[in-house]
DNA sequence: ACCTGAACACCGTTCAAGT
DNA sequence: ACCTGAACACCGTTCAAGT
């Protein structure tokens, strides 16, 4: 078990604990993560953890950071596989994220669950912000393109944003069948299309 | 403390810990809800919850349905005072639905959040799609009036659909300023109404 | 039928103490 | 700096027993 000797048991305990925590979470669910069983999962005793996390929440808090982080990364790898055209760029953006989405469902929840502990979501709030930026980006470029209403971004931008969320948000709760998910997306992008073209 | 002698402390504890968890889940949110606390503020002992839910997913499964039920109350009597056109019988469902999302915000986390138990999901499944059933009725409304699109409800009514769920998930967990959800919603029905108008 | 009380196996969190 | 071990106050669940 010599990861990195003279280290302990781990080279990143705080890394192995968001690592193991996410598998849980997918494997399990949100109600069967306990820190203690992480702890034992990788070996160490169960007060470790509270080295690196002040309690369960903020774990939990960090979890979610991460997902915001691999969500940004995945949309914007998704980008450049993306022609010019704002309805392709749309189309790309919307399977990202509704992709990665249902790929991580339990994950997508915890990001989205309500912080009833309101300090330390400033990082989180944050983090939400950044991939909003992305659909403020498409938004702009299909402005310029003429495939978008001009007005201000709160206005424009918000619909074409509750919308891919709340597709995303019904899939991962499971409120829509499966093959409804499969087949539903690229009606639903046609509607964004025409719903936010210029009148 | 003799609410209904002869029936030990509670005519209905059943009803006694659904409200109470409400109200816990309102006030101290999810994380805070214990089976226990439960049964401590009821005057009964820890055990008692036991005899009318087998456990404790079972008790939030049933405060889902009734957070269901009480959605589609509320949107059943917000119909009742909108007039003929479809723009306003949107406008009104909307509000109606984005209200009694903020106003139960906790609530409606927990009637979406993901069943990781899926037996028993099946009553919340039939109240979730209930509620939409409303929706279904608008859009036919609507059709009839030339206002939406022709074509099968699961490709005409989902976006509608999922773009008010997107609205009021964002608006409930905090995504979204104050301020943009008093504003946005009017912009988000004008998009909603061009959206699914015919082409 | 409905509830109690004790018991069991688990939690999260804290804190002195070890290396 | 990083972790351990014991301790504390809490859980959810079960089950014999009471009325």
């Amino acid at each position: 078990m010599h990861i990195r000797p003279g280290r302990y048991h781990h080279g990143d305990l705080r890394a192995a604990l968001l690592n193991r925590a996410e598998e849980t979470l997918r494997e399990k669910g949100p109600a069967a993560l306990s820190l203690r069983e992480l702890a034992r999962d990788l070996g160490v005793s169960h007060a470790a953890p509270s080295r690196h996390f002040k309690d369960k929440q903020a774990l939990l808090d960090a979890l979610a950071l991460t997902g915001f982080e691999r969500l940004d990364e995945t949309l914007k790898a998704s980008r450049e596989r993306a022609d010019e055209s704002f309805a392709e760029r749309l189309a790309v953006m919307a399977h990202a994220y509704v992709g990665f989405a249902t790929a991580n469902a339990e994950l997508l929840d915890l990001m989205y669950s309500i912080k009833h502990d309101p300090e330390a979501s400033e990082a989180l709030d944050a983090a939400a912000q950044r991939w909003s930026e992305q659909i403020v980006e498409l938004i702009g470029e299909g402005q310029r393109q003429g495939q978008v209403r001009e007005g201000p971004m709160e206005r424009v931008g918000l619909p074409v944003f509750v919308t891919l969320h709340g597709y995303a948000s019904m899939a991962v709760s499971g409120m829509l069948p499966l093959e409804t998910i499969e087949h539903g997306l690229d009606d639903v992008i046609a509607y964004i299309l025409q719903g936010c073209a210029p009148e």
